[in-house]
DNA sequence: TCAGAGATTGGGAACGGTCCCAAAGTCTAG
DNA sequence: CTAGACTTTGGGACCGTTCCCAATCTCTGA
């Protein structure tokens, strides 16, 4: 520490030379108030002036120094993006990686950065909280796998600007977005209705999840509107895994053998779930009809399997939408952040 | 924009009464230069004085301003991680994901940063590119598709220490940590062979990759190294996808109906080559033998088939050892960033 | 002709750290 | 007792922006 601290350090070298805004005042011939009113895009410069200055700045090849801008502006023109999946278990979940890149498009063609933080042991989350905490970053997307996220409750005391994917279940005040679960859910049900269907069962997600809540009460919702012939509920709960909705299956199957459907609280459980129901030789969609939910594309397209009538949700456009409901309030153009619940779709393929 | 610069920014507003140095210098009864001192290991302070401080910035909360301190010590104090995924097709692999992953863990306990920058249109090379350039980030990991990625030339002669993950195919001098493709893919041969197989084909990768030109050298080298009776080698390309796999598989086939093993250069194309072998009604592992390569948790388990026997890469070890190599170097404990590659592991499981 | 309004511009004090340099204090050896 | 070395401390310039304030310049209308 003592030897980079004192020595030059080999890897900032470059930055040493980089071109300031006083470099651009002087060959433009003006203050360096103006250079920065140009780049600010301030109208109270002469054309004159704007001309010499841009001419100026690209001749050097100028852009303006972060760190320098955010100690003057108070403000870090980044944005903390904190994935907590305390879970392993949802390690080949897809789900975190389109959140991520959606918000990264969304940011592409603007200032601020994306910092990610990844946070799974308790520790991380502490530290993840300290450094939001801290200011470090204007706002908080927060991705998490859990209803009841102590990183969420901690930051909806904190005064950062947060936002949410997904409904928390605890009913902090935070703003989330999230998809249709609920609706997405009876859709599917209705469908399985429409398809003559008489035993309808459901692979439910976590209790503790709005996901598997919202789409366990949307299941409900559809036989209940289905009518009296629809009273029963099956229910067996996974965790989101392909081992829990093969597991969830089985144990409906010997629950009530003359199940003809299920609705699959998620893609990657209904992979598990029609591996059940090979090893039980029931044909699917002939004896078994199966409806995921998620639409992730890969294991949509059934692999292994036939490809999945499924629920579709936007997943892009949760991060997307994430995105600039927070960046409205930052700027100002939002007084606060509002929650959203966005539509899902019923994808009909071929396993209904 | 006009209105964000006058009045308040709302986001910001918290930031305003964020603890400072000199405060903590004045509980503490001592000069900014001490505190400083205290907060970066310095050794030159006394004891009594290094605990008046401590006790200070514990009473405050204090934490150094990121943005002061980047802008005084002319380093960012983070790294960016650049994915460049030209191709939609690739969305699905968790590879991008995990190496982001492991990255981000290898620098949890660390006051370093991940700035993730996400490449898919050329426009947004260009923005990556010139983000980088800036000197806004201290170094780059790069983490890219293409053999022959233009980001990785530009960088190759932009003066930003940067680390690939995978050897570049162009040679440019960029360093890089990639997994021994060529060992690996030589081992699999080497299995199939052991089992007594008698014609053994290959699923390549893309031609212009490392990852591709290098799996199927091994698989060159495994036949040549098993005599005579090896000397004709069965190629087909794919592009990673499963389709690929699935039409690559059925080429050969057509090609060659005597075949009784295959040597798949990942996973997820091999998730395809076993479901034509289903369709053409071939037995795995009876009639062919096949495996796969990357060990993917997901589908090495065989959902959909049997448990897939594969060659192992340890993709979070790249992760870690591109950080620890870029950092060792710019914290000058490493006079230069060296390349490494580490070692794969055949993994034996039941498709074989 | 000239006051006053409006449009531009420049000066310079922050922002919150780091780190060079010199001052003050402490100790050892001659 | 004191020069010289070593340890510990404080002062303050500097990093590259932003933005407040005052100065200057231009133009309009009485």
């Amino acid at each position: 520490m003592a030897e980079t601290a004192n020595g030059p350090h080999p890897g900032a070298l470059h930055l040493g030379t980089l071109p300031t805004l006083e470099a651009v005042a002087a060959i433009a011939g003006v203050s360096k108030s103006t250079v920065s009113r140009v780049i600010n895009d301030s109208t109270v410069v002469s054309a004159d002036a704007k001309a010499r200055v841009e001419a100026a700045i690209a001749e050097l090849g100028y852009a303006p120094n972060r760190a320098a801008r955010s100690l003057a502006r108070r403000r870090s023109d980044s944005l903390a993006v904190i994935v907590h999946e305390s879970d392993a278990t949802l390690f080949s979940d897809p789900f975190f990686g389109r959140i991520v890149r959606s918000i990264s498009q969304a940011l592409a063609n603007s200032e601020v950065q994306l910092v990610l933080l990844l946070a799974q042991t308790d520790a991380d989350c502490a530290r993840v909280e300290r450094y939001v905490r801290q200011g470090h970053s204007d706002g908080v997307l927060l991705v998490s796998a859990h209803g009841d996220d102590p990183l969420a409750i901690a930051l909806a005391t904190a005064e950062v600007p947060t936002i949410m994917a997904g409904r928390p279940l605890f009913d902090a005040s935070l703003p989330y977005v999230d998809s249709d679960n609920r609706t997405g859910a009876r859709m599917a049900v209705e469908h399985l209705v429409q398809r003559g269907r008489g035993v309808i069962a459901t692979v439910a997600g976590p209790a503790d999840m709005s996901a598997g809540v919202d789409r366990l009460a949307g299941y409900r919702d559809g036989l209940r509107a289905a009518g009296a012939n629809y009273r029963r509920s099956l229910v067996e709960y996974g965790d989101w895994t392909a081992e829990s909705g093969h597991r969830a299956m089985r144990a409906l199957l010997a629950r009530e053998p003359a199940i003809d459907a299920v609705a699959v609280a998620s893609d990657l459980m209904a992979v598990g779930a029609l591996q059940a129901l090979r090893e039980a030789d029931r044909d699917v969609p002939g004896q078994v009809a199966v409806v995921g939910f998620d639409d992730t594309p890969l294991w949509s397209w059934g692999y292994g399997a036939v490809p999945l009538t499924t629920v579709r949700q936007p997943v892009e456009q949760i991060g997307t939408e994430m995105t600039s409901r927070l960046r409205d309030y930052l700027e100002g153009r939002a007084p606060t952040i509002d929650s959203v619940t966005l539509p899902t779709e019923l994808i009909v393929r071929q396993t209904t």
